[in-house]
RNA sequence: AGGGGUAUAGCUCAGUUGGUUAGAGCAGCGGAUUCCAAAUCCGCAGGUCCCGGGUUCGAGUCCCCGUGCCCCUGCCA
């Protein structure tokens, strides 16, 4: 049986911080829902992880890449299907991150939108950080990825990996396939139950408990954030006017419940939200209790956890190494 | 490299001539209230006072060494 061949999509997830609600609804979800649509590398980054120094917990690192791609398998994602790894395991992440680090002008990374605002007021930035989208680069182009499935901000990061790529081509001849940009499978996108005009996120909810409903939360944890979560005085369930946290609650409801925003909309017009809360708690409760149970099980008795991860690893292996052989025979090294 | 400044709670900062248990605001957490939230009120927690020495009965405070950061002046095959 001949099949044409997959798209090949690169992804990336950073083992700092719990996964959250928003990763789960936003990226994990859809990835499962589509993983027989194109052929996925999901890669947990931890040599991103260290661009911001002040921060890596050396004992702790381990455990959360391992507890990321835990969670991946407890989301559904089949190790037969995609691939799932952890970046530092290939060690040809890093040798191919030298070598276009000295293809990429050093202006290219200065200007990246997430440089600047991730330095802005840090009192001493590495130079991973300024690094860090070379780094992606190679992540991408190491496993001839055709697409990354990344959300708007991240895009300017994509199109740094193809320009680099194309100079490269350019100056030592056809090597690297030129990645695409692709919209990432409609996930929803979860606001901060504390903050609903802010996208949620790992590192927020670090400091703010009630900011987001992580994958390993008690129901009772869960039950309490999103009761917390931020409303209005009124009574609007409007999409098109209501207040962005009664909207963010209607979006998560119907990304776990499949029911349209129109239909919750009319169910509640008329009820307080204290009613549209507990119900969003209920179906979050019940949609995460399956993950949470695998995850436990899976992260009690590691060996198939780590067999996956051996697997998966060589698998990719055998990819990242026919690419950096076509590298140092471009570049004369090796 | 030299000179100066600075380092205290998650953040912004107080902390007297060296003196009891290092404080405030904001943020966080819990409770009251609310359909839920917000606001308000009550309460709780949070510190290697940058590291290491020294002086002293006693050091966040004074001295020395080191480190990070900011500013100035230089050096650079």
């Amino acid at each position: 049986m001949t099949s044409t061949p997959l798209v090949r999509a690169f992804s990336g997830v950073q083992p700092t911080g719990r996964l959250h609600l928003g990763n789960y609804l936003g990226a994990i979800k859809p990835w499962v829902e589509h993983q027989h649509a194109r052929e996925n590398l999901f890669c947990v980054v931890d040599l991103h992880a260290l661009t911001v120094p002040e921060a890596i917990k050396p004992d702790e690192l381990k455990a959360r890449s391992r507890n990321v791609a835990a969670a991946f398998l407890a989301a559904g994602i089949d190790p037969s299907v995609s691939s799932l790894f952890i970046q530092s395991h290939v060690r040809e992440h890093t040798e191919l991150t030298w070598v276009l680090n000295c293809v990429t002008p050093l202006g290219w990374l200065e200007r990246m939108t997430q440089f600047k605002s991730k330095s802005e007021g840090r009192e001493t930035v590495g130079t991973g950080l300024l690094d860090y989208p070379v780094l992606m680069a190679a992540d991408i182009l190491l496993y001839d990825s055709q697409v990354v499935p990344v959300g708007e901000d991240q895009k300017q990061h994509i199109e740094l990996a193809r320009d680099v790529a194309v100079r490269f081509n350019h100056m030592f001849g056809e090597t690297f396939v030129v990645p695409q940009p692709s919209i990432p499978l409609s996930g929803a996108r979860v606001m901060g139950f504390d903050e609903p005009t802010v996208k949620m996120s790992k590192s927020i909810a670090e400091s703010r408990p009630h900011h987001a409903v992580h994958l390993d939360d008690t129901p009772e944890k869960i039950r309490k954030s999103i009761m917390k979560s931020v409303t209005d005085a009124g009574c609007d369930y409007d999409p098109a006017t209501a207040s962005p946290g009664v909207v963010n609650l209607m979006h998560v409801l119907s990304a776990v419940s499949g029911e349209g925003i129109p239909s919750i909309s009319s169910r509640y017009t008329g009820k307080g939200y204290g009613y549209l809360k507990q119900e969003v708690a209920e179906a979050v409760t019940a949609e995460l209790a399956p993950v949470q149970d695998k995850y436990r099980r899976l992260l009690d008795e590691a060996g198939y956890l780590d067999q996956v991860l051996a697997q998966s690893t060589a698998k990719v292996r055998t990819l990242a190494e026919a690419t950096m052989t076509r590298v140092r025979h471009a570049i004369g090294i090796g």
